[in-house]
Formats: C-alpha cells, structure tokens, sequence
DNA sequence: CTTGACTCTGTAATGGTTACAGACTTTATG
DNA sequence: CATAAAGTCTGTAACCATTACAGAGTCAAG
C-alpha cells in the first residue's frame, strides 16, 4: 500500500511516516516503480507500536530500542522493563517539577491583590528571587 | 559593563544573553569602540527578572510580554494576572497529562511479570493500544 | 611581543513534528 | 484523449529555547 492508506491505517501523518524512516525508527520500505513507497502489514503494525509509545511519552531513541528488543523474542524482558521504569522515573520527576512550579506560582498570584503595575507583586516576586 | 560581568551577575550564560537580544526580549545594548556590547544595572536587573520567569517556565512570548507591561507603571495589574493564570492552567493542564501517562504506564508495567520478550505484555500493550 | 582570556558574527545542533515549494505520477472526470 | 485533481516524491525550513562551534578580532598581563 502507498503512504497514504498507511498513514489512513496508522493514524500517523503522512510527514511523520517520512521522518520516521529517514531517522531510522521505522524499516525502509521497498518502492514502486515510480517511486513511491510501497508499505506492507508489517510497517502498520510498527506505526501502530510507535504511535502508542508516543502517546505515552516514550522518546524516539527509546522506541528505536523497544522495537528492536522487539524483534529478539528470545530474549528476557529486563531491558524492556528497565526502559519503561526509567521513563516513569522521568515521569514522575517532571510531575514534581511542575508541582512545584505551580505552588511556587500559586503563592506568588496570591500576593497580588490587584491595583497598578508599580506595586505588582507578581512581577515583584519575578524581578527579586526570594528563595 | 562587558558580557562575560552581565554573566556571571545575572546567572544568565553568555550565549543565552545574546540570544535573547537578539529576538528582542532584552534591551540592545550600547557598544564600545570594539564593538564589545556595554551592559547596565537595567539589563542586569532585565536579565535576572528574565531568569526567575524562565525557572518558572514562562515563554520567552509571556516574558516579553511581562517585560513590556513592567515598564507601564500606572497601568492595572490585570494583564499580569492574566498571564500568571494561563501559565499556572497550563502548567496544571500538563501534570494532569502526565499523572494519566504515569497512570497507564504503572498498569502497563505491573501486567509484566518478566520472562522472554515473546510474551512480554508491555510490547503487547504498546502494540495492541486497548483504550 | 606573545600568550591567554575575552568578545564578536554567523551557523548549526538539539527533539519531534509539521509545512512548504516544485516536480512528478496516478486517478478521476469531462 | 485531455485535463484536472489528488497523491507522492525530495529537500529545506519552521517551531521553541538553548547551546556549541569556527574563525576572526580585541584586550590585558607577563
């Protein structure tokens, strides 16, 4: 099938369809004779994958990783496991990051309670650094 | 002053500095004979308010907008609250989306009792998207 | 006078995706 | 059959914020 049924599959862009392959997270594929990227079954199934994977979040380089790991059904599970435990701990590390941020942003709204810019505490609070 | 005492003054790095005169978020500065970019108090007391907002993961577009409002001392304190709330939804908007990745990534991840990548259920899960 | 530290400009890399221009091919319609 | 429309190709650049580098120029101390 010709990129734009894979796309139409896949639920991948058209231009993300390209881009993975020219980076080399998605298997070539063969051409017609004009030209055009022919796609089989197989590269749907990997667009599907890597979709997903994107969806949660999992890096290009990590999803080179687990497609390959994917290829090796012999092999035991551990580094599937340690790739996704270690993007949980980035996870949860930026969710922390962000609560933090928020607080930090919370407090700082509550300050100001309205009037003129000269007195603004909000931008008070930016401009001084009070940690 | 010269660049490399506006660096080590604000925190800011030197190619940062540059970078942002040159899209128009600091003020330009004066140059010396040479050439060399004379800083003030002005671009140091700009630089560190840029600093603080960037930590607070304000967009260069919300700080030039801050940085504009700054400079209007008699106007209301709205514009800036304005700012702050979008940025604190935003910010609450992508923790929200993490705690749902975070939360289907532990689902993923508990399914998985280790063994070979034939049976693995987290490749599974990224394949089969059951959502 | 030379060495080293500093600064300048312009360009490109990062990550992931999208957008565009200009050329070509295929399919559908008159 | 001709032409229009839709699809595809390549290569390049945009987005955001920052950093890195090359190659040239400047300044201060030894």
């Amino acid at each position: 099938m010709k990129i734009g049924e894979a796309s139409r599959l896949s639920g991948c862009h058209i231009e993300t369809i390209r881009h993975y392959e020219r980076v080399g997270i998605l298997s070539p594929t063969a051409r017609s004779e004009s030209g055009y990227r022919c796609y089989t079954d197989h590269h749907i199934q990997q667009l599907r994958f890597i979709l997903h994977a994107r969806e949660l979040g999992f890096s290009l380089d990590d999803i080179r990783e687990l497609l390959s790991l994917k290829e090796q059904s012999d092999l035991s599970c551990e580094a599937v496991d340690s790739i996704t435990e270690k993007h949980l701990h980035g996870i949860h590390n930026r969710i922390r990051h962000l609560e933090s941020l928020a607080g930090e942003l919370r407090r700082i709204s509550a300050s100001c309670s309205g009037g003129h810019i000269a007195e603004c505490r909000i931008l008070e609070a930016l401009q001084s650094r009070e940690d």
